[in-house]
DNA sequence: GATCGCTATTATCGTTTGATAATAAGAGTA
DNA sequence: TACTCTTATTATCAAACGATAATAGCGATC
């Protein structure tokens, strides 16, 4: 007659449905994003968040509907993080002023990466084959953002700002060149001994993108 | 009495043991590079290799050790394509020289990642996790790679002709960049309707890159 | 053409997976 | 205190997993 407890011990918490969905899907989140759809077990997402594996079943329809829940609810922080920084109307913006708010939204993304590395590490591991769930994240979250920035970049490249480099493989250097170092972080640290996630890297490596993607940003004012 | 031959038909096939073992590797790392090591089955990636399930373990000792070795493989490969590219000795070596060096290691690399993805995306799948495959990967494979581009980087950055980016960062900042439409080419199809594994996208990739990680090659002569 | 070594094929094992049903128990209301 | 709604817990299912044993059949050698 042992414990069954999911974690410390023995006492049965109970919780508000609100409390418990967030705590599951933060769990998700994490164990997506360190193993995939597929790697990811609904036992340890339990497990994780304090609970029992039918608790999953319960606040949610089903494995997939949970992972879908999580990638709405990280989607939306990043649409926060960079609400309103690139304008969405160019007609009539100067052109440092853009390049500033280019700048800044690159800055942004960095510090999301490294705050949240599960939103890079679903999409990288989603990416890979083709699926229902890439599917509809593609459709659904990675579009918008993809439109968002595309004509701004656009611009800069004409007048000579941005580094010459396609809105297509744009996208990828820049999301690539931005996530990889948070979304592979067990293996910066084996591979270099620093940590990713340190400010000292954060703050050195958004500069570094800065001055790689908008070479015209600090040469011609 | 159906007829339970892998895929085509009835036939039973039977090959020379380095033949079906090749066979395996190959689909091994479609299979690892699209589902991660967890999600890769070995009944669909004998399936792809039109054999049965139990010839991976008669030919590998196990799911794992197929993983090591389709690795070791891989890695293979890439030493191949970057063989002899970056002088391993850079004292008495001239700058321009060494720029054009690396400006066509940067091309090879981005060559190498859209013809075998499978490498970056099996990486960015272990990455995202501690675990035994990951620290053998980093100390067998991505170490002596890590080594090798390092010093030729300080140098450039010295003399001002690499952007001002560190050496741990450039070269998450450089495989990132090098590699995300490839190992995400599904979604890049998805997203953009282009396709990434075309000559033209990945001639200019690899330009862009050399353009914003080796500024002063161009630039100054 | 009989023998022998090697690969192919089938069958099956014990685990783990996502999911469901059934029961227990906390918390608010009357 | 009794009732009721909601969440927690346990038990269990069918399917898929990696792995192994046992048998079948090809192909070279004598």
């Amino acid at each position: 007659m042992q414990s069954k407890a999911p974690t410390s011990g023995k006492v049965r918490l109970r919780r508000a449905r609100t409390d418990i969905r967030e705590a599951l899907l933060e769990s998700a989140l994490v164990e997506f994003g360190a193993k995939g759809f597929d790697g990811a077990s609904t036992r340890a997402i339990a497990r994780r968040a304090e609970a029992h594996q039918p608790q999953i079943n319960y606040h949610f329809e089903s494995k997939a509907a949970l992972w879908t829940a999580a990638v709405d609810y990280l989607f939306g922080l990043l649409r926060e993080a960079l609400q309103g920084v690139i304008p969405a109307e160019l007609t009539g913006v100067d052109v440092p002023r853009l390049a500033a708010a280019f700048a800044d939204a690159i800055r942004r993304f960095v510090r999301f990466a490294a705050e949240h590395p599960e939103l890079n590490q679903i999409m990288v591991h989603e990416g890979t084959a083709a699926s229902d769930r890439l599917t509809w994240m593609t459709q659904t979250h990675v579009k918008p953002f993809f439109d968002g920035i595309r004509p701004a970049w656009q611009v800069l490249r004409n007048v000579g700002v941005a580094a010459p480099i396609d809105n297509e493989i744009l996208y990828y250097v820049l999301v690539g060149a931005a996530s990889l170092p948070y979304v592979n972080a067990p293996e910066v640290r084996l591979l270099t001994g620093r940590d990713p996630s340190s400010p000292q890297w954060i703050e050195a490596h958004a500069d570094g993108l800065v001055a790689i993607l908008l070479p015209g940003l600090t040469a011609s004012p």
